[in-house]
DNA sequence: TGCTGAATTGATGGAATCATCATATCAATT
DNA sequence: AATTGATATGATGATTCCATCAATTCAGCA
């Protein structure tokens, strides 16, 4: 089941193309494919801490919705970003969460930095 | 329940960013909200079409996960993005995602146009 | 106050997702 | 061919999500 085709309506490819990024551990391992351009599954579970069968189902969610594609050399899997733009648009959700966050940190600050208005219910 | 809290790890925040994000029918209303600043609820659904409680429930849980604020003017509730950058993160997908997808058209073109090779299997 | 239109909430059933465990495959080695 | 190490698949229960329907809130108006 290809999951990005452009046969479908483009608000379903959009959506699924961030539900495939929705969850901790695939954000994780996306990560560590787009700085380590290659990794095997035994890399990732060393880095991730994660459980054999665990990461491979979350692989495997990677693999349906096309984001990522693996290769086997000898008895080891390698997996790699299907496309670079994937590590690309993760670079800008991390540039605007950072906004985002802090946006919020100096929102915060802000509000702190008031006078008390007594009793302002 | 404010999702996207600082305070939390950064992949979830993440993933919970792009959990929002991951419907179709939310991907529509957020593109409204880019495209016109404001939105009412009537207004989403003439364009969306969704039922109102279905519609309801989708701007509910945009709100949970932090991606639109809303404000009631005399009986009308209008909705707005929380934050421009998310309407900056939506451009940036639809940009990717039209190269992923105009690569993918491409890539198809050139296999097709190579010399067909007998049997090659 | 009671009615109406706008929007939300609650309840429900069904589908999808998550996490764990056991089992299976696949390739290299003995 | 039997064993081992690496990875994937299948089965299961728990949880979350989706869609529909009924019931509720809220503001304005008769």
């Amino acid at each position: 089941m290809v999951v990005l085709d452009e046969r479908r309506p483009l608000y379903e490819i959009k959506a699924n193309l961030f539900k495939g990024l929705a969850h901790p551990y695939r954000i994780r391992v996306l990560e560590i494919l787009s700085a380590a351009d290659e990794a095997s599954v035994a890399d990732m579970l060393a880095e991730t801490g994660l459980e054999a069968s665990h990461l491979s189902q979350h692989l495997s969610v990677l693999r349906r919705y096309g984001l990522v594609v693996s290769e086997r050399r000898a008895s080891v899997v390698y997996y790699r970003l299907a496309l670079p733009q994937i590590a690309e648009l993760l670079r800008v959700a991390r540039v605007l969460l950072g906004e985002i966050l802090t946006d919020a940190d100096s929102q915060r600050e802000l509000v702190n930095s008031l006078p008390t208005i007594p009793d302002a219910r």
